[in-house]
RNA sequence: GGUCCCAUGGUGUAGGGGUUAUCACGCCUGCCUGUCACGCAGGAGAUCACCGGUUCAAAUCCGGUUGGGACCGCCA
């Protein structure tokens, strides 16, 4: 085989009267008789091959015998086209090859969906399917955005002196947080390894160890239900450090999203980012990681509706809950009833019992909840700051329900209405967290963040016997890019006092706490730094710059939403006799 | 665990009791020397996901199963 000498989606008119050698796949075949188009694409981009008697007799009688997805090597000489044969959409369009030598390395099937961008062939296809569908440039694209990303973090990492260090992935399996993978362990059967769901307690111990500034490009695994932006499987971009404050660690964090921002989209984010406090972040958007691309914002009226007629907003006020407002500007017209009840079926989800709304016309209110507030339009209006031609929705329920169901119509209607710039990478700090937040399912507080976070100087006290816990904030703060978290950490408890106290808070007694993390606790003893740090999402950082909505699009081989993989059809029942060394036994064998 | 939606040639789809099961792309054959959504002529290709029911008659209606998608719960 000749050696290849150029890639296919580099060559341009500089190439021009160049002899070169290609290897790729076969795009597409133009066959007009005694002449032969083939667009032949590489990793690089698609490159315009011509085939004539004139180069080669024997090159196009094989070029005749092409067919999509054949692998071919060509040589052949670079030409400029014609000023009329330029084809403008292509990047190598001012260009093509006359090939004289053809060689076919290997045929191939037609495959079951088009090699194409905006592919209309179902996820499940394309999955079974993933090395055809990762050809298509704009899949390709993403997993290559991904090698930037990671490759800007080792750089800047490296030069701010951290240490990469890996942590195993045959770990212990810890009550809080999400479900384990488990590991059956061979040698005490009965006895199972987890995969790790952050090396969160590693990533300390190594403070605990003196490394001072650790980082890892780090596979996590949490066995719960997918979502377009969770899989099983996915990767941190996880850091600690010894010594330094919550702010220190934000500019470093900041330093390091600037510089991938800097490298894969040339783009200088102004920094410091801003700053919100969590409380705010839900009073303002209904949400712990805003969307602040866009306005819309949340608006309280319990104080306004205090002493309303309308029934459904005072007693929602009297139950000491809220009512809060969006103002979609110019809407009134845009939505029908109908539609406007579609979406008070969607926000049910969230426990809402009812969505009102007003249309805002010259001098009046319309819609069915107009009669309950006509007498107040004129104070209303100049409260919320809408005028004729707004559509108003409303929302009365628990704060929780409110902040859920304003929160999720004000997403949908800021994309709706088309009030979202695509081109903007809004980043945002979510600050002073909770430190607790209470599980409706298992009836007790869990921890918000996780069980190792540092709670406020000043609400340290909570933690104390016969204090209310569940007040304290948190020295914890998330990294939010365009209504997504993108990343999130937290100073860390480091004397086993407080971790104790926590513990305790979290209802461990005393001999679970140390059952459990006793490894920690006592690491704590032995002169443990205080310390911090952070993860960022690689999976939806690289989503998020590659303008993709699923991180599956940025995984190389991922799970469907069924936590399944088609290509391989993993997890499949195993042989007995693996399940006989491990000491296990199938309650209900799947064959 | 729950809710909603989907399943028809290779792919995407139309069809909502009786059809030769629609169309586009793709595929195959032939023709074609400037195409790039090539064009022209012809052709093949579908137990309408599976099981059961209703009916004289089911791709179509009903029930279930399986597979897939979205969301809630769950998960940082």
């Amino acid at each position: 085989m000749v050696k290849r000498t150029n890639y296919a989606g580099l060559i341009n008119e500089d190439y021009v009267g160049q002899e070169i050698d290609l290897a790729g796949w076969v795009q597409k075949r133009r066959d007009l008789g005694n002449l032969i188009f083939i667009d032949l694409r590489d990793r690089e981009g698609i490159l315009q091959l011509v085939f004539s008697q004139e180069f080669s007799e024997t090159a196009l009688a094989l070029a005749d015998t092409l067919r999509a997805e054949y692998v071919i090597s060509v040589h052949g000489k670079v030409q400029a086209r014609s000023e009329s044969a330029i084809n403008p959409k292509m990047k190598t369009g001012k260009v093509e090859v006359e090939v004289t030598a053809i060689k076919i390395l290997n045929k191939a099937k037609t495959p079951p969906f088009y090699i194409e961008d905006n592919v209309s062939a179902s996820e499940d296809l394309k999955l079974k399917y993933r090395y055809l569908d990762l050809r298509r440039p704009e899949m390709a694209a993403g997993i290559r955005t991904r090698a930037q990303i990671m490759k800007s973090v080792h750089h800047f990492l490296d030069r701010e002196d951290f240490i990469e260090i890996e942590t195993p992935d045959l770990t212990k399996s810890t009550p809080e947080g999400a479900r384990d993978y488990l590991v059956p362990s061979r040698v005490y059967p009965g006895s199972f390894f987890a995969l790790p769901q952050s090396p969160q307690l590693f990533k300390q111990l190594l403070m605990g160890a003196g490394f001072d500034r650790y980082y890892q490009l780090a596979r996590c695994f949490r066995d719960e239900d997918l979502r377009g932006d969770r899989q099983p499987e996915f990767t941190q971009i996880d850091l600690e450090t010894s010594f330094l404050d919550a702010e220190e660690i934000q500019a470093l964090t900041e330093g390091l999203i600037a510089e991938v921002m800097h490298d894969e989209k040339g783009l200088d984010i102004p920094r410091p980012f801003p700053r919100m406090d969590w409380d705010e972040a839900m009073a303002r958007y209904g949400s712990d990681k805003p969307d602040t691309r866009f306005g819309m914002e949340l608006q309280d009226l319990s104080d306004f509706f205090k002493d309303s007629s309308f029934k459904v907003f005072q007693n929602a006020i009297a139950n000491g809950g809220q009512v809060k407002a969006i103002v979609l500007s110019g809407a009134a017209d845009k939505y029908s009833r109908k539609d406007i009840e579609g979406q008070q079926e969607h926000i049910k989800r969230f426990g809402a019992k009812g969505l009102a709304f007003v249309k805002v016309t010259e001098d009046d209110l319309t819609g069915p909840a107009a009669k309950f507030l006509k007498e107040q339009r004129t104070p209303l209006l100049e409260k919320l700051g809408a005028k004729a031609g707004d559509l108003l929705l409303f929302v009365a329920d628990t704060k929780k329900v409110v902040a859920d169901s304003l929160g999720y119509l004000r997403v949908h209607f800021g994309h709706k209405l088309g009030l979202i710039d695509e081109s903007k990478f809004n980043f945002l700090w979510v600050l002073n967290w909770p430190l607790f937040e209470y599980d409706e399912g298992i009836q007790r507080w869990t921890a918000a963040h996780h069980p190792f976070t540092m709670p406020n100087e000043a609400d340290l006290h909570y933690l104390d016997e016969g204090e209310d816990p569940h007040q304290a904030y948190a020295q914890s703060y998330d990294i939010v890019l365009n209504g997504y978290e993108l990343g999130g950490g937290s100073i860390r408890i480091h004397t086993r006092e407080i971790q104790e106290k926590m513990l305790r808070a979290l209802g461990f007694t005393k001999e679970k706490a140390q059952a459990q993390f006793g490894f920690l606790l006592d690491a704590l003893d032995y002169g443990f730094p205080p310390h911090g740090g952070l993860a960022i999402g690689l999976d939806r950082f690289a989503m998020l710059l590659s303008n993709r909505d699923n991180i599956r699009d940025v995984i190389a081989f991922p799970k469907n939403s069924k936590a399944t993989e088609p290509m391989t059809n993993a997890p499949m029942p195993v042989a007995p006799t693996q399940l006989d060394e491990l000491g296990i036994e199938v309650e209900k064998p799947l064959d």
